[in-house]
RNA sequence: GCCGCUAUCGUCUAACGGUUAGGACACGGGGUUCUCAAUCCUGUAAUAGGAGUUCGAUUCUCCUUAGCGGUACCA
């Protein structure tokens, strides 16, 4: 049974990055009916906050990536924070120091960023000695009774190498001599990422790491911690990072990476999800419009490839569009109506009382729409009457100044006759400015800059029924002669 | 500095060692059309450099270069 997790840590919101190694966690258990785990990964006191964590979990539902177990999944959920679970790290901490696979260490931080500075002066690699690992039970007895605080190290052998077997990148050799003795505790007895991250897989039975690559460089720690504690080594698929611009690891100085700014801004969670499966994996065909459902179907850690990749927010934008233009009617007016009402172009009442007339302008949209909240400036003049031409506009009004009075005129009398009926206005339209001597592109032009005060739309005719008779009078009047 | 990873159009990517190096976004041209969009057709554009293995290398090996990641009592 394949059992994947996602751990994030509770510092900031749910970016870019998480969610998209959220998301191969989870395709990939999906695809192998296994199941999906997530688990707070809380040790850094300092910078952990309960907001954070209700963002990152908030952020994961919207995207539809919903967990098998973990917070609010059991009548348990200390088990799946890490601050939670203190008693589990030290039982296994006790446990090395008691093997002797484990030793305190009296060093200071102070000490150690002394050595490291001076290291680093001399342009040579800081490596910790292991010196309190030399310690005689004695001298480390005397040391911890005199109050000293410590941290405690697991011992790493130095000859040698370490392979990490990687799914996407195969095997990854490190020589043994470049590590140092690890730390699992500090001196606040908390311990530290490398090992809870060990003993938490191990104990949820963590069947496939599938994290990204700036973890690749842990992963032998990790290998020798798995090894002290006797663990099964858990398969590791280490994928690529995504890039900003600039192609360094995205991050918040590249803007706005958080996923609930993507939903605020009119993305669609399953074209994020879409868009995010294509970066650092490809299908075995050239689709690349995809359901949760296609990609839990066509998803393999076989085919992640090993280069980073940038964000595209041209891509991402284009993958929306497609996503938006597959809606229902009454799907795509759900999702725009809080947009019309966050920019004040529709109110409450307008929900209640005018449904289908906010449904039918949303659907006159629907092809042109990218992200959601284009919605409202795109769909304003069907909801308020004093706006004025913009210039593209007031330019085709000059441009036709010797037939627009004509065209008004035309047109209003057969309104005020006709109605405003699509199919019958267009018709008659035609008919009599032909008549008139007056060309399509010509009278089109002026009642659609009249009407709309911009050149760009939906249909004339639509626009012209969607307006109603009144409001196309009170348009001619506004322009006309 | 040290350790590790990576390298195909501007971007995301495809290509059992044999292809006119394919697709998508973006960009350009055209068809359709009352505009924009959508849609259809179409164009520009890539194997980082150098050795080697091979009949044949984008693909395997090595070197160089470049980029990235790690180098915390962060995760």
């Amino acid at each position: 049974m394949v059992r994947v997790r996602f751990a994030p840590s509770p510092t900031g919101y749910l970016h870019i990055g998480g969610a998209r190694t959220a998301l191969f966690n989870y395709l990939f258990a999906k695809h192998n009916d296994g199941k999906f785990i997530l688990r707070i990964e809380d040790t850094d006191k300092e910078r952990s906050t309960k907001e954070s964590e209700t963002e990152i979990l908030e952020s994961l539902k919207w995207l539809g990536l919903d967990w098998d177990e973990g917070p609010g999944k059991s009548a348990d959920d200390s088990l799946y924070y890490q601050t939670r679970r203190l008693p589990v790290y030290h039982r296994h901490a006790e446990k090395l120091l008691s093997e002797n696979k484990a030793y305190k260490c009296f060093c200071t931080k102070e000490e150690l960023d002394a050595e490291r500075k001076k290291a680093e002066a001399q342009k040579r690699a800081f490596k910790y000695d292991g010196r309190c690992g030399l310690l005689t039970k004695e001298q480390a007895a005397q040391k911890e009774a005199d109050g000293m605080p410590y941290v405690v190290r697991v011992r790493v052998a130095q000859t040698g190498e370490t392979i990490v077997n990687d799914i996407v990148r195969g095997e990854v050799k490190v020589q043994n001599s470049t590590l140092d003795d690890i730390i699992i505790l500090r001196t606040d007895k908390m311990p530290i990422y490398n090992f809870v991250v060990v003993v938490d897989d191990v104990e949820m039975g963590i069947t496939h790491v599938i994290r990204g690559e700036d973890h690749l460089s842990n992963t032998p720690k990790q290998i020798h911690i798995y090894k002290a504690l006797g663990f099964p080594i858990p398969q590791f698929a280490h994928i690529p990072l995504i890039l900003g611009a600039d192609k360094s690891k995205l991050s918040k100085r590249h803007g706005e990476t958080a996923v609930l700014r993507y939903k605020e801004s009119g993305y669609l969670p399953e074209a994020l999800v879409n868009y995010l499966a294509l970066l650092g994996w490809s299908p075995d065909n050239e689709d690349t419009i995809f359901s949760m459902e296609q990609l839990i179907s066509k998803f393999a850690l076989e085919r992640v490839h090993k280069s980073g990749a940038m964000f595209d927010n041209k891509k991402l934008t284009f993958i929306n569009g497609v996503h938006i233009r597959n809606k229902s009617a009454d799907e795509l007016t759900k999702l725009c109506i809080p947009y019309l009402l966050k920019s004040g172009v529709i109110t409450d009442d307008d929900v209640k009382n005018r449904h289908d007339f906010i449904k039918h302008t949303i659907v006159l949209q629907q092809e042109k729409l990218q992200v959601l909240s284009e919605i409202s400036d795109l769909s304003a003049y069907f909801y308020k009457d004093d706006y004025d031409m913009n210039e593209d506009a007031k330019k085709v009004w000059e441009k036709n100044a010797g037939e627009r009075g004509k065209v008004l005129e035309i047109f209003g009398k057969i309104i005020s006759e006709t109605g405003v009926d699509k199919a019958k206005l267009e018709e008659r339209l035609k008919v009599d400015m032909e008549a008139a001597g007056i060309k399509p592109k010509v009278f089109m032009h002026v009642i659609r800059v009249v009407l709309s005060g911009t050149t760009m739309g939906p249909g004339l005719f639509d626009i012209a029924e969607t307006f109603g008779l009144e409001k196309c009078m009170a348009r001619i009047k506004k322009y006309g002669c």
